[in-house]
RNA sequence: GGCCCAGUGGCGCAGUCGGUUAGCGCGUCGCCCUGUCACGGCGAAGGUCGCGGGUUCGAGUCCCGUCUGGGUCGCCA
């Protein structure tokens, strides 16, 4: 893997610390203790010269009469050759792979024909004299080379080891060099980064969130912030006009393999006396770049093209459409109102034409089909368009000779256009059909690949109703309702938009944004339709409401999913691949066994006893972790 | 909280219809090998199949429960 960074396969970074500037011509050199090069380092230049590296004994092949040992740092390998004449040769024999040992040697030009040129170190090898032990190492719970698949849990037990591993030491330093390069443009761009607290109040809106107990004042808590939205927006309050941070975001949600239990970091961005515009050519210009950077070989789309969260539900059955998948859904439940079809009648139906079908076998839909119940369709209906423009297929026979007509009119079917059908509740049949598109995309040829497909969701609803049928903030509830007071005073609820937006990257919710609502009167009504007195906005978002009214400027932001930017970049498809030290599925710390039990003095110093589940087995302590 | 998948030497996996000595690759150990770069060759050790119960003459295999891990739905303003 020709690296994503411009480097070539066992690079693993630009420039070494130390070393070079050493010159032993000059009086009064002595060695460095460690190193005179990294092991990425040597090159043809330093041919004849005596060297002293460090490092890992990364792998070895050993010739009988003749040792190659890979030596490895973070900077790179370099291939040892020890001869048996040589003190070295008995203890690199035998000492374990990942042992850490410090040797000095010559660099010697390799035989043309003994070029690797895999390495970049391979045009010449280091002859060894002597070895020194700086790190036994145990036998390994897994070899770190050559790469072998390991279990996550074991990997994460022993994610000293896993990091060593290239991918993911790739995929640490990918992530340090995007955040770099964030920062860079931010700064460049005027943006002030600013810290926020991680010790707040709880945010009765939104996600569970991590609580932390108060010594000073029994029964009391910290949470953790789930983002710093209030801090960000106060910022702004404060005149600061332009504010960015790499901010870390805690809540206390289930995980999924886009999703980090536990914690999490965004690009977070605010800015003042802006409009939706300003706050999308921002963002739109530092994503990219970051993109074309860290991504030159894939196409990057840009502009963004602005789709409203309706129409992304209409055509995609989602809010984070997959834009690489060629194929839109159509809705035709008006079509089979009052059918005789049973399976359709009265029902919600999405239908998905895919041209080009003609001559696909009856497999293919059986596929797409079975796919479709997996993810608990009752079933998916289809049909083929023929050459005469009719309907063939197992349920072309219930269909009406019209209401065939008005579908093949509505899907704008050609002849060899298939067309599936999800048919039922409104739910389930946007949560399968959503994923039957890209499917079939993909079994189509309809999918495009090395792209990143970005894509603005604008117009989000500001309300959505609940399960119990009240008014409720369908997302983030300090959002600026479009049309302002006067929407929140006339409109039903429901009809009303939100300034509010969502970037979405090859069906990855990259980012939410909006602009706030910066004027308490707004907030106080935009909250009673959510059923929040004026007493309790100002008891729950105290810090917000005072602050509103003394003199808030206009603003809005955004805050792109950190994780998420370098998991696409990495093209890996866990956002746990791209964070050194991540929880698992149950937010457990595999390696420092977090959370652990407190002991009852300290449980007493916070005010705290412990109320354990009766549910049998939830004590789970006796597991093997200490 | 629900659902799906997995758990077999240190690691990754195979194991048919329930059938007697549980295989393979990597690693480990021993021997050989002077130009390899995932070196190669020969040989050896190492597992009672996550745990508990049940069915059966007989269970790695079937059933029930449970634990652990991954995925997913709910959840994620």
């Amino acid at each position: 893997m020709s690296g994503r960074l411009g480097l070539p396969r066992c690079d693993r970074h630009v420039s070494a610390p130390n070393s070079s500037q050493h010159d032993p011509t000059q009086p009064g050199w002595t060695m460095h203790r460690y190193r005179s090069h990294t092991c990425g380092e040597v090159s043809a230049a330093d041919v004849d010269v005596d060297v002293r590296m460090s490092g890992w004994l990364h792998n070895r092949r050993d010739l009988g009469g003749v040792l190659f040992v890979d030596l490895r740092d973070h900077y790179g390998v370099v291939q040892l050759v020890v001869r048996p004449e040589s003190p070295a040769y008995e203890p690199l024999t035998s000492l374990p792979k990942e042992t850490v040992v410090r040797i000095d040697g010559r660099v010697l030009r390799r035989a043309a024909e003994n070029v690797n040129p895999e390495l970049s170190t391979g045009e010449v090898e280091v002859e060894v004299g002597d070895v020194e032990v700086l790190g036994s190492c145990a036998a390994l719970a897994f070899n770190v080379f050559p790469d072998d698949r390991v279990s996550e849990e074991k990997r994460l037990t022993y994610r000293f080891l896993d990091l060593r591993r290239q991918r993911m030491h790739h995929n640490i330093m990918l992530r340090a060099a995007v955040i770099r390069s964030l920062r860079q443009k931010m700064n460049d761009l005027g943006f002030t980064d600013i810290q926020t607290p991680i010790l707040s109040a709880p945010s009765p809106e939104g996600a569970r969130d991590f609580l932390v107990p108060a010594r000073l004042h029994p029964g009391r808590f910290y949470a953790l912030p789930q983002a710093p939205q209030q801090f960000k927006q106060l910022l702004m309050v404060a005149g600061f006009d332009r504010y960015f941070q790499i901010a870390p975001c805690f809540r206390d949600e289930d995980s999924r393999a886009d999703r980090s239990p536990g914690e999490f970091y965004q690009l977070d961005i605010e800015m003042s006396f802006v409009e939706q515009e300003d706050v999308f050519q921002i963002v739109e210009q530092v994503l990219t770049d970051v993109f074309h950077e860290f991504a030159p070989d894939q196409e990057t789309t840009s502009p963004y093209p602005r789709i409203s969260y309706r129409d992304a539900m209409a055509r995609y059955a989602t809010d984070k459409p997959d834009l690489r998948a060629k194929l839109e859904l159509v809705d035709v439940s008006h079509i089979f109102r009052d059918s005789e079809f049973r399976a359709f009648a009265g029902k919600n139906v999405r239908a998905l034409p895919v041209p080009g079908c003609s001559d696909k076998p009856r497999s293919f839909f059986d596929q797409v089909q079975e796919f479709a119940v997996e993810r608990g369709a009752q079933g998916l209906a289809w049909v083929r368009i023929d050459e005469r423009g009719e309907l063939a297929g197992p349920i072309a026979k219930f269909l009406t000779a019209e209401d065939a007509e008005q579908l093949v009119a509505e899907v704008k079917g050609e002849p060899g256009t298939a067309v599936f059908f999800g048919a039922g509740d409104q739910t389930d049949v946007t949560r399968v059909m959503s994923e039957v598109r890209v499917e079939a995309a993909k079994r189509t040829d309809l999918f495009e690949e090395n792209v990143f497909q970005f894509c603005w969701i604008v117009d989000f609803p500001m309300y959505e109703k609940g399960e119990d049928g009240t008014i409720e903030f369908s997302h983030n509830p300090f959002s600026m309702p479009q049309g302002g007071l006067d929407a929140l005073q006339t409109q039903d609820p429901r009809d009303i938009l939100a300034w509010q937006y969502d970037i979405v990257c090859n069906g990855v919710e990259l980012s939410s944004g909006a602009i706030r609502n910066h004027s308490p009167e707004v907030m106080y009504e935009a909250f009673r339709i959510a059923g929040y007195s004026r007493e309790q906005v100002d008891y729950e978002f105290g810090g917000m409401t005072r602050a509103l009214h003394y003199g808030a400027p206009p603003h809005g932001g955004v805050a792109p999913g950190l994780d998420r930017i370098v998991m696409l970049l990495a093209g890996e498809s866990s956002i746990r691949e791209t964070i050194a030290f991540p929880l698992n599925q149950n937010a457990q710390d595999l390696l420092m066994g977090a959370p652990t039990e407190i002991d009852e003095e300290r449980l007493k110093e916070l005010h705290l006893s412990i109320r354990k589940p009766q549910t049998r087995g939830s004590g789970s302590t006796d597991s093997q972790q200490g």
